[in-house]
DNA sequence: AGGAAGCGTAACTGATGGGTTACGGGTTTG
DNA sequence: CAAACCCGTAACCCATCAGTTACGCTTCCT
């Protein structure tokens, strides 16, 4: 999962895999839909390779990329536990305990701005 | 989606948002359960917040930050895309994996082959 | 064979990023 | 007001990485 969150955070790997959704390709197809040079796709695949979200396959003098859909099934999980807030409607609680961690002291008036984007 | 997938490629800031899922938590709190220092994790923060992963709120002289798991959605439905239909929630399959593959075919013979694992 | 095609790798470079210490600005508290 | 506290930012160092060109290996075609 590691590695895999990686490889996704790259554009142009995630382009690569957007092409593979499609159906295994070889190296040279999948290097010339791009700008960069071919030896720099190459090391994106390489990339990919590792984290296991693709498997290559050496046919005659090609190397056929294909998609491995299993192993985006553990960084899924990972994120999944984040989407559902499972039960903590006590955010005020929860904060205002923390704050007794360090001051444990009486409380007043709490002011409070937000900085948010 | 960009910038949460690179966010979430980092092991301490994967570690963070484990840590948020239990309830807001101010800056210094946060930092007290690393070994790094105390700026280093308020990069990481900067990058989480810049990512829109955490939102921060300032409490005083304390900034708490927050969980946004709607920010989540997003990654994990493009994910989603790759999974395959295994069955945990993800839709039913109603698109064949079409195996059209735009080969650029020289004015010769064409050497094909077709590949699928 | 011999040459061209397909790909990965090596070597190098500029950009990026995570770590640290030093510092400044806002907020309570005495 | 001054001191202590919380926290982000600046300046800096070192490791990593994405991009490049040059090269070598293997495979297909004539």
């Amino acid at each position: 999962m590691d590695d895999v969150a990686g490889a996704i955070a790259d554009e142009v790997r995630r382009e690569i895999l957007t092409l593979l959704r499609a159906g295994p390709l070889p190296a040279g197809e999948i290097a010339g839909r791009f700008t960069i040079s071919r030896p720099a796709v190459s090391r994106h695949l390489r990339v990919l390779r590792d984290s296991g979200l693709v498997r290559d396959e050496l046919v005659g003098r090609q190397r056929i990329y294909t998609l491995v859909p299993e192993r985006f099934t553990e960084l899924a999980g990972w994120i999944a536990r984040f989407t559902r807030p499972s039960g903590w409607e006590q955010r005020l609680d929860a904060l205002a305990t923390e704050v007794h961690r360090t001051r444990r002291d009486r409380s007043r008036g709490t002011d409070r701005q937000e900085n948010t984007a």
